[in-house]
DNA sequence: ACCTCAGGGCCAAAA
DNA sequence: TTTTGGCCCTGAGGT
């Protein structure tokens, strides 16, 4: 479900996440009494839902989303009959009221792209009842009330009667995560403090023993899927499902050694932390004053991105290896496999960084946990920056997927953060973004003193402020032509968190629907911001 | 026990 | 003849 599509700015929404609720048609036929408490401004939001697929009025939820009785049956036709439609045009035609029935083939993939799921039609054509998706049409529901009372341009629902949870994710988590904020602690607590270390000690680094597969190369992965789809759902019955492995083998804990410095670790730069420590250890670091070094330093502690890569292809065969040759990894479970990986390595660097480790654990915790999205997105941006070629995206693993691939097979909310990023992609290249301004935005972000539950937020104010002078200074002298060029990187900062919010719901939403491994380090980041 | 609502079936209309 | 789409039935889950 295209939930994140409702906090995007695209010149058209979905049109299932612009208005409230589809009762109304109900209600025109003969309501209930419960209907009749809708408000005025309830009927005149539902009369202006529109079907993602056609624009036609919706009659309700129907495999997954709203979408009109029209496309509903057609939907569910096709899939109950095995239909096989091909397209006389170029698989482009436009999809309306009045042309909804030129291209079967056509309007059935705008079915698949919106996210109308096959797994919805019940293969026993068993009759009523409800499907599994029933608690994301109510979170649904909850995203569209909680709009509804907070847009300003439309009416106040305060008549309207109020739900329970204030909050569109408090119940919805609830069951087998009741406390996931806590559980994301705890999980996070674990990656930065292993083996049942006191909390008061110096975090030691992660264990990198995994990285044990050499000669890898991205030709030797088995992952041929990667390239060959990018649906927003699974839009195959053969594709295989997604079962992870419950057992947390990358999480490393059970393999750490608390005797190692941060020097000793395969994955840090070796004497990038002393010189650092030096720096980091004034109890008041004048920010106006940063080192001549002090970048180069910051420099120094980045993750070696063939580390990086070596480190998930292990991960994905692995992973593989468990599944057996018969149940390959489909596409998105691949692509969370590579996120949570470079997630690890992103916490590893943020706790191999002596700055970093200044701050209570505590202050870790909520920092990380506070801008973890942006991260990836600002790893993937500089990778896309550094090796992307024209309208392809570079994997860490090496691989790259043309744009237009992607485009042409996803969804509105993949398709809608593919153009963003690409566009910011663009925006960079354009600035002429190196690796230094890289590593100081990573630290803006880190260390973000407006983050609620820090503790020392004047520390955390000093260390931006230090880098952000670096920065400054950085392109002064790299760009010395450029004046504009630190504003102008600090204007796409925004842009990084807008897509790293859009990130979050898109990945919050598969995680509803089971997609996403409970188990992995992306599932309790993600729990942890939604509780 | 009653209500809700999403999936399935039916069938007249349209292509 | 096949496909479409509006309407109604069904029944699991919620209250």
């Amino acid at each position: 479900m295209d939930i994140a599509g409702y906090y995007t700015q695209q010149p058209q929404p979905p049109a299932h996440f612009s208005g409230s609720h589809p009762e109304d048609l109900l209600t025109q036929e003969g309501s209930s009494t419960s209907q009749e408490q809708k408000t005025e401004a309830d009927s005149r939001s539902e009369s202006e839902e529109s079907c993602p697929v056609c624009g036609d009025k919706v009659s309700g939820y129907h495999y997954g989303l709203l979408t009109c009785e029209s496309c509903k049956g057609f939907f569910k036709r096709s899939v109950q009959n095995n239909k096989h439609y091909t397209c006389s045009e170029q698989q482009r035609c436009p999809m309306n009221l009045s042309q909804r029935k030129r291209c079967p083939f056509c309007r059935f993939q705008k079915c698949l792209a919106v996210g109308m799921r096959k797994e919805a039609v019940r293969a026993d054509r068993m009759r009523g009842g409800r499907n599994k998706f029933g608690p994301l049409y109510r979170r649904d529901r909850q995203m569209k009330q909680q709009k509804a009372n907070t847009d300003p341009y439309r009416i106040k629902m305060e008549t309207r009667q109020t739900p329970g949870p204030q909050s569109p994710n408090d119940h919805q988590t609830s069951g087998p995560t009741s406390n996931a904020s806590s559980s994301a602690a705890f999980h996070l607590s674990h990656i930065m403090y292993p083996s049942g270390m006191e909390r008061s000690c110096q975090p030691m680094p992660l264990d990198c023993t995994m990285n044990n597969h050499r000669g890898l190369s991205p030709s030797s992965m088995p992952f041929r899927g990667l390239c060959c789809s990018f649906p927003e759902y699974s839009q195959d019955k053969g594709e295989p499902s997604f079962s992870y492995n419950p057992a947390p083998t990358h999480f490393s804990v059970h393999t750490f050694t608390p005797t190692r410095t941060p020097t000793s670790s395969p994955c840090s730069t070796p004497n990038s932390a002393p010189a650092i420590s030096q720096a980091g250890t004034q109890t008041t670091p004048p920010p106006t004053t940063p080192s001549p070094n002090f970048l180069i330093q910051l420099l120094e502690g980045e993750q070696d991105e063939g580390q990086l890569c070596t480190k998930v292809l292990a991960s994905l065969q692995r992973e593989q290896a468990n599944r057996g040759k018969h149940d390959c990894l489909n596409t998105f479970s691949i692509m969370c496999k590579i996120a949570d990986q470079t997630l690890f390595g992103l916490v590893e660097w943020a706790r191999n960084s002596n700055l970093f480790k200044e701050l209570k654990v505590d202050d870790q915790m909520s920092l990380l946990q506070s801008c973890w999205s942006e991260l990836l997105v600002l790893d993937h941006l500089c990778r896309q920056v550094t090796h992307g070629k024209e309208g392809c995206i570079y994997l860490v693993t090496g691989q790259q997927i043309e744009v237009s691939t992607i485009m042409s097979q996803a969804g509105t909310t993949l398709s809608s953060l593919v153009s963003r990023t690409q566009d910011l992609v663009f925006k960079l290249k354009a600035l002429q973004f190196d690796r230094h301004e890289f590593v100081c935005l990573k630290y803006l972000v880190l260390f973000n003193p407006d983050v609620k539950s820090v503790q020392n937020r004047r520390q955390v104010e000093q260390t931006q402020e230090r880098v952000n002078r670096a920065l400054m200074e950085h392109t002064q002298q790299s760009h010395p032509g450029h004046s504009d060029k630190f504003g102008q990187l600090l204007l796409r900062l925004p842009e990084v968190r807008s897509i790293s919010l859009q990130v979050e719901h898109y990945l919050y939403q598969r995680h509803l629907l089971g997609d996403l491994p409970c188990n992995s380090l992306l599932a309790e980041m993600l729990h942890a911001k939604h509780n």
